[in-house]
DNA sequence: CGTCAATAGTTGATTCACCAAATACACGGT
DNA sequence: ACCGTGTATTTGGTGAATCAACTATTGACG
């Protein structure tokens, strides 16, 4: 076939990219943990949550959507959870109108942490990260990673 | 400051792009893994090292080399290449010279697996990921990737 | 040469995420 | 009101990755 040679270095470039995609994503996210827990003794997971629930008006979203946003399963958040409750930065409330299910809400203190912590991670994300990228380059990274969400749904 | 207001719809940007990355990397990832379960009730894992490996023009690595290039801490490697010598994808060879060191080696059977399983994996990668991807922008993101991996060293 | 800090790899203990099963509740049809 | 199916969450058990500590070996330097 005439374009076997175009389609061989395509496909290599592609998974070449898709090499550096991998190691980009496990080099940064363990930076990130690391840089966390060294200066504020928090796991990153703690972290994303935290912001979730903070994002939220009412500073609290059910278990199932909590799940789904930092990328875990129902029973992976349920222990993320429990473990946050003991720290105390979170709260387990049951649902008014909807006796099965429960609110995960942030407290006081899981407010105190994120004006805490917020302004070092959000720096470590954009030196190991996002400050590497131009705006035009950021632009065509999400319209990519879109396209694949939307394409897996 | 007279660029806030630029600042701020950049970082949106960039954060609304953090996001969309580390969620098409799980999507990704474990679209792969059921995938290659379901196939060839294979560890996502075990590919990998089989393909490093057989990159190699002598089908071997070094345990401390192999660990980098499949994003695993050494004493990860040591148990992962453990559960593939039982199953008879690789051998471990005492390394000639280094009394220390060990080589990971593929074997037969580790090379027919990669003949079985590669094609599929290739397929459900460019289904899940690759194929969604111009060659431009597969361009720009090797770039991107590259330069926060080489800043990160 | 002998000492000693560095390197390669393994091991023990722990952590944390996952799956599958269980529980508790909701809701539409009868 | 009752039943059965579906949804929300938790629990038990397991697998696999991590860190820290350990063994064995190397190689540089006084």
């Amino acid at each position: 076939m005439a374009q076997d040679s175009i389609a061989k270095t395509d496909t290599q470039d592609h998974l070449r990219m898709w090499r550096s995609f991998l190691e980009t994503h496990s080099t940064v996210v363990k930076y990130l943990e690391r840089r966390m827990q060294e200066q504020h003794s928090l796991p990153l997971a703690w972290w994303d949550v935290l912001q979730q629930l903070a994002d939220d008006p009412e500073g609290r979203l059910r278990m199932g959507d909590l799940a789904d946003s930092v990328l875990l399963t129902r029973s992976g958040i349920t222990r993320l959870v429990d473990r946050m409750i003991v720290a105390g930065l979170v709260a387990r409330e049951p649902c008014p109108g909807d006796r099965r299910g429960y609110y995960a809400v942030i407290t006081q203190l899981g407010r105190d942490t994120i004006e805490k912590v917020g302004p070092d991670h959000s720096k470590d994300e954009w030196e190991i990260f996002l400050g590497h990228i131009t705006e035009e380059e950021a632009d065509v990274l999400g319209k990519v990673f879109n396209r694949v969400l939307t394409a897996s749904r």
